[in-house]
DNA sequence: CTGAATCCTACCTGATACTG
DNA sequence: CAGTATCAGGTAGGATTCAG
């Protein structure tokens, strides 16, 4: 394959391929939308993270969030109440992930007018 | 759904939706891939590509390229020759994309020992 | 070489029902 | 409330084949 250089300090394409594994874990819309919502409003429950995502599903909330407990980027909570509650946070590995994405999230801000100005022209091209 | 304060700076939940849009439809895998190629090896042919992203399917490739063309990330030159050559190379929309991507790289690269004991253990308690 | 077209599978999604 | 289970419908993706 070939790794990029200046993202890879070491050149041991192992390292490599589990640099892509883990971005192909990580980098999806669910992920990246449930992320922020927890990088926003702190420890939640299930039900105000389904809200703050509006249009996953409850069953790939659930899944998201099991994958992102599996990645160690977030503790899952559950206290002995009736009824249950289960509350959600980053864990620091979660937290620095999330920091990392926001420079994502202010470049497509930033860039909002320009993509739908090339998609309008590639559409009108086509 | 309340986006983030720190990462909306204006409250305009149409806006907050097209940033939910475009990351969904940037933030997959294969573009991640093919941006970060495209990045480190600059202009290059469709099988160049294709080599540098182990794992891609010629059809994710021709697909993942269209989008990114459509999005104003990639432009595409075809040389009237034969045998066809055709050379991608990222706009500076797209450069500013793989810029924002790398704290991405990076994390992943930091973190791959910590990412796969999280997996370890939550694999263990199961 | 580039990439379109086809087939086939796996997974996503939404709806609904059920448990602790 | 926080899930799990299931079913139907759609879509994404891999493999293969063919064409310019």
């Amino acid at each position: 394959m070939g790794k990029p250089p200046h993202t890879s300090y070491h050149s041991d394409p192992r390292v490599d391929a589990l640099v892509d594994e883990t971005i192909g874990r990580v980098a999806d819309k669910w992920t990246l939308l449930v992320l922020e919502a927890l990088e926003e409003a702190g420890e939640q429950r299930f039900s105000a993270i389904g809200r703050a995502v509006p249009g996953i599903s409850q069953k790939m909330l659930t899944q998201t969030l099991r994958q992102m407990e599996r990645e160690g980027l977030v503790t899952r909570t559950v206290h002995a109440e009736v009824p249950p509650r289960v509350e959600y946070r980053l864990t620091d590995l979660g937290h620095d992930l999330a920091e990392a994405f926001c420079g994502v999230w202010h470049w497509a801000e930033r860039n909002i007018e320009k993509i739908e100005a090339a998609r309008a022209a590639f559409d009108a091209r086509k």
